[in-house]
DNA sequence: TTCTAGTTTATAATAATTATAATTAACTGT
DNA sequence: ACAGTTAATTATAATTATTATAAACTAGAA
């Protein structure tokens, strides 16, 4: 019985989460199921590569860091990720793929959704001639009173 | 004579940028001002730190990258620019300071300003608790048509 | 003109991310 | 279950953007 098997059975059961990544072409691999257990686990989550690394060995689960990448990158291609533009030097990426906004707290480095039917965009500008729209990112920075 | 005033004389007088750096508690350097006078002059711009540096090495100006880097972090400091997200993987820097928003052509990677008219967003959403905005931006990533 | 604090620069250091190439593991057909 | 093929993982090196360092230089004040 291998290790897969082991978490398999002792936790919960990976099914749908194997059948989620097979759904975007992905194999089930271990360390793929577990980046998504900690992921797709119910609540929204904002993440970078670093962040999920750590929280990865702390959960005892053994997965390298250029195996994160790879998996945070592939996840964002296959459209079970987006990633979220907030601070130049790092990327982050948010399990919630639907249209939404952010507040960045620039106090602690906070990001939290902002409920879709919160913000509305009415009128959008002109767009140059002959572009349309692929997306718009709405980022609310925000900071401690006084 | 040395290479300052020789620029001085032959081109246009840097005495408004000097001005302008003196303004903000910068001294009015060699380097400094060619950067500005490349950024400053007119129209809005949006560069990168190689990109500017490759503009002010085409323009045979005597500068190195890490001159760049210090005078768009000092110039970003003393709210003579902005940095803009768009990209993790850069930081671009926008002589437009004045609140207004972008387009990110994700074909080509060029960056446009929104005039500020053209877009608003009525009824911000509700702040957690204690907080307050810092600032709201705003990033319409655009492509080509079909 | 001289002095000194601030600036520039080459270069090294750091940090995030991607590439490489060998090992390992998942899926397919039997 | 098994072997074969293909893809994934990993340690590590490479790359890229950016910041730090410390010696040489210079702007601005006296």
């Amino acid at each position: 019985m291998d290790k897969l098997n082991t978490r398999i059975n002792q936790n919960d059961n990976y099914q749908s989460l194997t059948d989620k990544l097979r759904g975007v072409g992905l194999r089930a691999t271990r360390q793929r199921l577990d980046i998504a257990s900690l992921l797709f686990s119910g609540k929204d989550r904002h993440v970078t590569a670093e962040s999920l690394h750590d929280e990865a060995v702390a959960s005892g689960m053994k997965i390298s860091l250029a195996t994160i990448y790879n998996a945070l990158n592939q996840f964002t291609d296959a459209g079970l990720l987006r990633e979220v533009l907030i601070d130049p030097s790092r990327t982050y990426f948010d399990t919630n793929t639907s249209s939404h906004h952010h507040f960045f707290n620039i106090d602690n480095g906070q990001l939290t959704d902002i409920p879709n039917e919160e913000i509305n965009l009415p009128g959008l500008p002109n767009l140059p001639e002959g572009q349309i729209i692929d997306g718009v990112d709405i980022l609310i920075r925000i900071k401690p009173e006084v």
